[in-house]
DNA sequence: AGCTAAAAGCTAATGGCGATAGCTTCACCT
DNA sequence: AGGTGAAGCTATCGCCATTAGCTTTTAGCT
């Protein structure tokens, strides 16, 4: 077997890698191939010796930005535990997406059925959410409840902070700080019990 | 000064409200000129005698769809109060969303700066948060971080679960009904100051 | 009833984008 | 020195948004 490498620069990696950051400038959704290919210095159907396609191109930003964010957050919950914690990786979710709006797009993108690899992105960095919430005595099925809670939550709100959906007055920075309490104060209350079964 | 109305059938009222049919079966993001003008029986060039291009019918649709939502949120919410109210207009929210996954994508398009019509559609839809949360005791600030806060926890469950984003496990409904009463029970919670620091 | 202005529709055409086919060039290995 | 295969390029196709310019229809006036 023969290790050819021709040309120099270029590679499926640096094509995506590439893709990701100017998806953070022009819009995860205003990507092109045309775009893409003027930013790596070559013409566009050049591009699809790299990547199949727009889709695949799409599908590796995702998973390269899954993996992102979800170091992102574990990083940012090192040494913290319970409410701390949550607020923790809550300031580090915004923060990210806001300064990578392109790649943050591409993580909420859904992976298709049969895709593992993309699955397995997305659920690596949904553990964090889990690990951070064990904190809160959640068990079974409420801890998923509670996780998707929570990631509704942040993802919201960055989404339409990001989409310019909230009017003027009033920092946004508050107004996600008040979320982030009402959030843990919330985890926190007694309830009663749904339909668990444990204990 | 006439008023001829020529032909019959089109107007841009009803090639508006055709696209948001179309938008709630293809997707708000895959509507097309073309797409919209086989399904109201013209060639495409006529109907950007309608509408004056594809953006505009999107603004349209999402004019249409923040006040169509607006309304079914304020039904919902009529004779109730309280945590009560928050429910229904979080189940409404959700139904509508699911039922009208297109509409519902055009309801979070951000109106342009200087467009007032398109910014007044979502504002009037948002008041019903700050009613229902009139219940709460919350004031100035407090009400619009509230607001906000139960906003993006509802939009950001709808947008993931319609976006495929939550694996298969674990009913959704259920995980819903967690959200609201976390978010139900952390607005009822005592909490300190707004201003205070963290990150 | 007939005339007319303008809206509403159509065909033709342009430019951008994703994608494919097929040719050329270059790096590496023997 | 030559052969191989990846990487790049040009040419081309089809789809979509949009515009130009012609034709048809109809409201409203006389």
């Amino acid at each position: 077997m023969r290790t050819p490498v021709p040309r120099a620069g270029l590679s499926r990696a640096a094509v995506v890698a590439a893709g990701a950051e100017l998806a953070d400038e022009v819009g995860f959704a205003d990507l092109t191939m045309g775009l893409l290919a003027a930013r790596v210095g070559v013409k566009t159907p050049s591009l699809y010796k790299h990547v199949v396609s727009l889709d695949a191109l799409r599908r590796g930003i995702g998973i390269q930005a899954k993996q992102e964010l979800g170091n992102v957050l574990a990083r940012a919950a090192v040494g913290r535990s319970g409410a701390d914690a949550v607020r923790a990786i809550a300031d580090a979710h915004r923060s990210w997406a806001l300064e990578h709006p392109g790649r943050y797009a591409a993580t909420v993108r859904a992976p298709a059925a049969d895709d593992e690899e993309d699955r397995r992105a997305g659920d690596e960095a949904l553990q964090v959410f889990f690990d951070v919430l064990a904190g809160f005595g959640l068990r079974d099925a409420r801890a998923v409840d509670a996780a998707r809670t929570l990631r509704s939550a942040l993802h919201g709100f960055v989404s339409l902070e990001g989409a310019g959906g909230f009017g003027l007055p009033r920092d946004v920075t508050g107004s996600y700080r008040f979320l982030v309490d009402s959030l843990v104060a919330g985890l926190q209350a007694e309830r009663p019990a749904p339909e668990s079964r444990s204990r």
